[in-house]
DNA sequence: CGTCTATTTGAATGTACTCAAAAGCGGTGG
DNA sequence: CCACCGCTTTTGAGTACATTCAAATAGACG
């Protein structure tokens, strides 16, 4: 069985047959039912992910109730809190299942155990944050400078053929409008 | 004479009097005049920046060429193009003076070389690049949930005073809004 | 001091919103 | 397996927040 997880791996640094065996006994693979919460806010981070398929969101709930999504994870995606994971922080956002999803996960000891057995995953993680932190800076500009239908055009292109999978009210919450007026928008532009 | 950078390592790692002398040998004091570009977008980040006085802003320009402010550092602030800079790509965004400003300046070839003479620095800036994560989480989802008004008292509140030092337009950019809107804010709204 | 850019102000406009009602879909239990 | 209940999506009408455009004023810089 081809692991996607070797595969993603794969993309940043070089294992070699052994390793691969190795860093596997590192994770622990969970499966997830759809609305399962993975993290409650307000919870400390106790795993990082991976998600072998399925589909995650995190979502930050305002003072009035309502939740925003601040990213989707589908398979091959990593989803952790950041700053809750590794700072051991109470996180300030929800880690949810939209989908019966599957799961690699690991502990923050088990990851630093990893970091010294292979170091180069310090470089994979790394390589995950700066990628992290890229995605967010264009989410940002998107936000300040795009328009409601360009976003989600963006937001079809990041995570194709999602837009099938999840409620649409989910992603009304990423793009920040109302579930009407994306249901209005997806009728009269035809997207 | 006492360094603010220096209090600034002293938030997250503590430094030996020797060290603190050995440390500083690494950074270059530059002087940069209001509105002078230190990365313009589409080059290689060469450095990595401390504000130790003035301002600097980080910009996107769009393709109908309007520029759009992702981020402030006024002092006590560190000022980088993460992507670019550490993984060495053209740079998506550009980096300029908002007044004339002093800053300190390292290579990444030199801050390779200060992490292995003093590996803590590695952890420190781990952290910089969490804070860093966490305040663009921060800002994505005050885009999505939050309205003009409260957006503008959060920029006051992150960055204190600085409404009085730069000039409004860019502060409407920043919030995504257009500089007569937050005229007309703040006169309705007495802020 | 003059020029250039930034800010203020006002009027007309548009994008996206709220609220409400109807229709559609999905999960659950009988 | 179907019927029902609840949640999601659609649709429409009226509304508000923020926009564009233009002109007047103020401020910054050489």
């Amino acid at each position: 069985m081809s692991e996607l997880i070797l595969n993603n791996f794969a993309l940043h640094i070089a294992l070699a047959p052994a390793e691969q065996e190795q860093v596997l006994s590192f994770w622990q693979k969970r499966v997830v039912h759809k609305r399962a919460v993975l993290l409650p806010s307000g919870d400390v981070g106790k795993y990082l992910y991976f998600v072998n398929s399925g589909s995650l969101r995190m979502f930050y709930t305002d003072n009035a109730g309502l939740e925003h999504n601040i990213c989707f994870y589908p398979e091959n995606w990593w989803a952790v809190d950041v700053v809750s994971f590794f700072k051991q922080k109470p996180a300030a956002n929800t880690l949810q299942a939209l989908e019966d999803s599957e799961v690699y996960c690991i502990t923050l000891p088990l990851l630093e155990e990893l970091f010294l057995t292979i170091p180069k995953f310090e470089r994979f993680f790394r390589i995950l944050t700066q990628n992290g932190f890229d995605l967010y800076q264009q989410r940002i500009t998107s936000n300040l400078s795009k328009s409601a239908e360009e976003r989600y055009l963006e937001f079809r292109k990041r995570y194709p053929g999602l837009e099938k999978r999840i409620a649409q009210k989910h992603i009304a919450s990423y793009l920040g409008i109302t579930p009407a007026f994306l249901s209005m928008m997806r009728k009269e532009k035809k997207l």
